[in-house]
DNA sequence: AGAGATTTTACTATATTCGTATACATTATA
DNA sequence: TATAATGTATACGAATATAGTAAAATCTCT
């Protein structure tokens, strides 16, 4: 009888309603997008839609927190690599580059814009991350990786950097875009590497 | 009293909804953009585009009005640069290369999608660009500059090309994104090129 | 001050969207 | 085959959003 289908297999018409969803969101926020249109790109009717999802909202949270979930397993991954902090905030930055394509800030102020829900929403959200990457930093900072400074000013120096990475004039400055990330880093590292460990001090 | 404005300068606010309801409309497509939206963002009011335009279709035609003008313009004036046939092709394709990152299929389909009335005024927007077109190669013929084949055809042949230099997959085959322009660009014209003109021919 | 442009506010008719109810079709499996 | 589970089609009412208009207030020039 199948019974609980063992928590695993997740109906497909489900996976593919969250897919198409995920795309049309992150192109044209939520707004904009109609379930009716997620259904029909989805090859789903709007009744299976209300199956597993009570309303659009929830659909919109289910994703968010999916993103949430794959941040949280992508920082863990990251720290349990050996290697050095260095290298290790490099591939922070570089997934944090990828999401950024997406996850930009036209996208988000699209949602947050019109929707006051979202708001609340994404200030939880933002409250995870931040407490997700604080232990991350509080953990280096154990093992000496990174000097003791606040770790919430760390988070905020961090999210301020890639803002900058993400910023389209400057980026054109550089001819080469691996140069510039090389750049963005090294700036980040000469600020936080505490100093022992710090070759060029003054 | 500036009276008729002497037909030149355009009022700011208007020229500041058409930009911004081009911008949303090549993000959005039609059907996703409100006038009550082009009216904030270009900080004018509902009165004002009412004043300009009897309605948001009327907006988007002179906007594609706008579009096909500018691509009537780049044309003629390629026509005119004294360069081999071979160069003010690369120059065309140039063009519509970057008309398509704005112009995309997506963008089309979204716009074709639902509202009935914009299919018509495609068809229209297709017939004259055809037209420019097959007047372009009809005077290279003329000048000898390609063989004597069917105008329609090579413009068909044309629109199937850009449609793959558009696509992404076939583009990360290439390492050198100039190199395939240069790929597609060489292969469209050993086939177009007249017999006399060609150098390797079996 | 005075004319034209622009905004603000308020309003209505229309269209869209949401979410549900009902009856029907498909698939899988015991 | 019988029995569920899953999905579809269609229609529907209610809430909401949008288009487009009207009239009065405000702004911006000269």
């Amino acid at each position: 009888m199948m019974a609980q289908d063992f928590g695993k297999r997740i109906s497909k018409k489900k996976r593919q309603i969250v897919s198409t969803a995920t795309d049309l969101f992150t192109k044209h926020g939520l707004k904009r997008v109609t379930v009716e249109e997620i259904c029909q790109r989805a090859g789903a009717s709007k009744m299976t839609f209300y199956k597993y999802f009570p309303n659009k909202m929830a659909l919109f949270r289910h994703i968010m927190n999916g993103m949430i979930e794959d941040g949280y397993k992508k920082l863990y991954e990251i720290d349990a690599i050996d290697i050095p902090f260095r290298e290790k905030m490099q591939k922070l930055i570089q997934y944090k580059i990828e999401l950024g394509s997406k996850m930009n800030r036209e996208f988000i102020n699209e949602m947050l814009g019109p929707v006051p829900e979202t708001m609340d929403f994404w200030q939880e959200i933002q409250v995870k991350n931040c407490q997700l990457f604080i232990d991350f930093v509080t953990k280096a900072q154990g093992r000496g990786d990174i000097r003791k400074m606040r770790p919430e000013f760390i988070l905020a120096v961090f999210n301020k950097l890639l803002e900058l990475i993400l910023d389209e004039d400057l980026r054109k400055i550089y001819t080469d875009y691996a140069e510039f990330i090389r750049e963005v880093n090294s700036f980040f590292f000469f600020g936080i590497l505490p100093v022992e460990k710090q070759e060029h001090r003054e």
